[in-house]
DNA sequence: GAAAAACATAGCCATATGGCTAACAATTGT
DNA sequence: ACAATTGTTAGCCATATGGCTATGTTTTTC
């Protein structure tokens, strides 16, 4: 539930974890199902995973010899909501502008 | 316009950054304009404006001595539209969990 | 119980990032 | 003309990032 949008947006700048991230919405998938897509070394490919778990966009337990993992939603929401407050403050902007365009035009009273 | 995520979600990466686009959603500022409110020497400043500048975040014209900065809408909306889409990816696959878990729980026709 | 499977850890390497100081423009104000 | 303002560039430093290979560890499976 975390807030801490430094580790979210670092974590989804990486076309490889956006790439995992993508995969784990299908449902739940083992580090070598994840990985067997992806052209690079295990040892790589598991410092996206953790990375992307330490920013808590996923979570994993280990059952048996292999580990699951799973998406975690809420933290890209947090991200979502970031940037749509941005989008509605700017669009805010833009209504302000429009209305000082229009009061100029409006000739005096 | 372009679609670089990567360039895009890194620069928002950082909160003195962020700082930077939640000002700028009010009106363009120029560069020590913008400074004034950060404890960090320029030139550390600076390089955070270029990462903005060449992710496309902002754009800026030299007047003067002074360089003015302003905001390009665009680029976020690219970041909230591919979040967006993760989420309703998200929803619709709990969607047809739900499904499922009903149609279990339905008796054998 | 030995081999195979599925991670995990250690450690190396090159480049990127984020900070700094110092020195260099280029405008503008006196 | 000179000084002050406002950036800009160069270069240093420490740490982070993203890749690799080699070696361990823990389950299965035969």
């Amino acid at each position: 539930m975390a807030n801490h949008l430094d580790s979210i947006f670092s974590a989804m700048a990486d076309p490889t974890r956006r790439a995992v991230i993508e995969r784990l919405l299908d449902g739940p998938a083992s580090v070598s199902d994840l990985h067997s897509s992806h052209d690079m070394a295990l040892p790589s490919f598991l410092k996206h995973l953790n990375k992307l778990e330490s920013a808590g966009l996923v979570r994993s337990e280990k059952t048996g010899r292999s580990r699951i993992l799973h998406i975690e939603a809420a933290p890209m929401a947090a991200a979502e909501d970031w940037l749509a407050l941005q989008r509605k403050l700017w669009e805010g902007r833009l209504d302000r502008l429009q209305a000082l365009a229009e009061a100029l035009e409006r000739p005096k009273t």
